[in-house]
RNA sequence: GGAGAGGUGCCAGAGUGGUUGAAUGGGCUACCCUGGAAAGGUAGUAUAUCCGAAAGGGUAUCAAGGGUUCGAAUCCCUUCCUCUCCGCCA
C-alpha cells in the first residue's frame, strides 16, 4: 500500500508503475473517488462538530431550550446517516483499489513482458563436461531411491512426491548446514507458524489478487507459501525502537502452493511441486533507500555465497518490470544451473518493498527524532529443498549413477557419496 | 467439543448514557529545588486525518463492525481475540 497522499501527487509516477509491471490500474479512477470521499468526509466533519458542540449545550440548559436543541439536532443527524451511508460505500471500493496500486519499481529494473526479459548480471561457475550421457535429477533419484514420484502421486495426486532414505538424509544435512551458515550472518532462525490468518497474507500482498494459489482451511485461515507470510505478520500493529532495527530472520517451514495458474508446466520432478521446505531471509529496517538497497544486495549475495559453497554453478538475473510483484520496488533471482535441460533454473528470490509491506501490516518504529515511521522490509530466499536437489544431483552425478556430494555437504551428511 | 471470565492510554487500573481523550497511581520528558543526587514540587507526555505559513483548531479512535439515542467507553446485536476449567489429543 502507499500512501494516499503520495499517489495523489504522484499519479503519473504509479500510471508509470502500473504499465512498466504490466499492470492494468488506472490511478484516475482512485483519484476520482478519493475526491468524493475527501468531500463527504469534510462535510460530514463539520457536522459533527456541529452535532458534538450542541450536545455540550444541551446537558447545561433548561428543559425548554434543551427539547428545541434535541429536535435541531434530529435534523443534522438526518443529514449525517445519508452521508455517512454514501461515505461507506465509497470507502469499500476506495479500500479495494488501494490495495491494488502497484509499488513504483526501481530505476534500474528493466522493462520487459515476461521473465524472459530478466538480466544476467552475474554467472558464476564452470558447467560441468560430462564424460557420459547425464541423466536428469528424476532419473538419478529414482534409481538411487531417494526419491518416488508414482507412490507421491498415488498418495497426493498431481506434482505428488515421497523423499525416502537418503534423499530425507540429504535434505537435513542441507537444512543443518543452511542453519548454520546464516545463524553467522546474525539471522535469528525462527519457526513460524504455518497456518495463518488472512490478515498476514493481505499485509505482505499475496491478497486479495492472488487467491488462488493459496491453499485455505475449513476455519477461513490459509497454508503459507513461504515463511515471509508469518514473520512479516510477527510484528504487525507494533511500533519498534530504533535500536533494535535492522531486524534479521532466518523463517523455516514448509511451503504450500496451489500452482493453480501453472498447469502445463514443469510437470514432472522435484522443480514444480505442491508443498516444499525453505529457509527465508526477512529483514526489517529504518526507512531510508539506501538502507534497503544495502540490505537487499545482502540477502541476495548471502544465497550466492551459500551456493558457492555448495559450487554449484548459477546466475543472477535482475528481474524485469512485468515480473515483479505488486509490492516489490526490485527484485534479483538467482538460478541453477540444471544440465539435462541445459538452462538456469531459478532458486531464489530477493525483494524490497520499501514501506509497502509494513503500511499494510502497520509494522513502525520510533526514529531518532521521536517521529514514528513505517519501517521498511525485505526477503529473499535462502534456500528451498527439495528444489535445490535438482541442479545439485544433476551437477554432481557421476557416470555410475551415484552422487558425490560437495565437501561441505558431505561434512554434515556424514558420507561423501549417495 | 463443553462451561466460564475478560478485552480501556507506555503500564497498572477507575469509569454503567452528557462537562471523559478518558479519574487515580506508576513510568517517561522538561523545569524548579540541590554542591551533586535522592526525595519533593510544577508542567508536559497517544495515533490517524483534515484546515492552517505557524500558533492553533476540527474529526475519529476505550478489541472490530453494526444498532439504539440529540448524545455511547458506558445500553443492545454480531464478529474477533485472550485467559481459566473440563473433555479429547501429538
Amino acid at each position: 500500500m502507499l500512501d494516499i497522499k503520495f499517489i495523489r501527487e504522484n499519479k503519473e509516477i504509479i500510471d508509470l508503475a502500473a504499465k512498466k509491471k504490466r499492470l492494468d490500474f488506472k490511478v484516475d479512477e482512485l483519484i476520482m473517488l478519493d475526491d468524493k470521499r475527501k468531500a463527504l468526509l469534510s462535510n460530514i466533519e463539520k457536522r459533527r462538530a456541529e452535532q458534538n458542540v450542541t450536545s455540550d449545550k444541551i446537558t447545561s440548559v433548561t428543559a425548554d431550550q434543551r427539547s428545541k436543541l434535541i429536535s435541531e439536532m434530529k435534523i443534522v443527524k438526518a443529514s449525517l446517516e445519508a452521508d455517512e451511508e454514501s461515505l461507506k460505500k465509497v470507502m469499500t471500493d476506495w479500500q479495494l483499489l488501494m490495495l491494488r496500486v502497484p509499488n513504483i519499481p526501481d530505476m534500474s529494473v528493466p522493462d520487459g513482458v515476461s521473465d524472459a526479459d530478466n538480466e544476467e548480471i552475474k554467472a558464476w561457475g564452470k558447467k560441468p563436461n560430462f564424460t557420459f550421457e547425464p541423466k536428469d535429477h528424476i532419473e538419478i533419484m529414482t534409481k538411487l531411491n531417494i526419491v518416488d514420484f508414482e507412490r507421491g502421486a498415488k498418495v497426493h495426486g498431481f506434482r505428488g512426491y515421497f523423499l525416502t532414505g537418503d534423499g530425507v538424509r540429504l535434505c537435513f544435512a542441507i537444512w543443518n548446514y543452511a542453519l548454520d551458515f546464516f545463524s553467522k550472518k546474525e539471522f535469528v532462525p525462527v519457526l513460524p507458524p504455518n497456518i495463518v490468518r488472512k490478515i498476514n497474507l493481505v499485509g505482505t500482498g499475496y491478497l486479495p489478487q492472488g487467491e488462488e494459489d493459496i491453499y485455505k482451511t475449513q476455519d477461513g485461515d490459509y497454508l503459507l507459501g513461504t515463511a515471509e507470510v508469518p514473520l512479516m505478520g510477527m510484528h504487525g500493529d507494533e511500533v519498534l525502537t530504533a535500536s533494535e532495527l535492522p531486524k534479521k530472520y532466518l523463517g523455516f517451514s514448509p511451503c504450500y502452493r496451489r500452482e493453480a495458474g501453472a498447469h502445463g508446466k514443469d510437470v514432472r520432478g522435484l522443480i514444480r511441486v505442491n508443498e516444499f521446505y525453505k529457509f527465508e531471509q526477512v529483514i526489517l529496517c529504518e526507512a531510508n533507500h539506501e538502507t534497503s538497497v544495502r540490505y537487499h544486495e545482502e540477502v541476495n549475495r548471502n544465497t550466492e555465497e551459500f551456493i558457492e559453497s555448495l559450487g554449484i554453478p548459477y546466475h543472477t538475473v535482475i528481474n524485469c518490470g512485468a515480473d515483479l510483484g505488486l509490492g516489490q520496488v526490485k527484485k534479483y533471482d538467482i538460478e541453477l544451473w540444471v544440465p539435462k535441460e541445459s538452462k538456469y533454473r531459478e532458486i531464489s528470490s530477493a525483494s524490497y518493498f520499501h514501506d509497502f509491506q509494513t503500511r499494510r501490516l502497520n509494522i513502525r518504529y520510533r526514529d531518532a527524532e521521536g517521529t514514528l515511521r513505517y519501517a521498511h522490509s525485505l526477503n529473499s530466499t535462502a534456500i528451498p529443498t527439495p528444489r535445490i536437489l535438482v541442479s545439485l544431483v544433476e551437477n554432481y552425478q557421476q557416470a555410475d549413477g551415484t552422487i558425490k556430494l560437495p565437501t561441505i555437504l558431505a561434512k554434515y551428511f556424514g558420507r561423501e557419496k549417495i
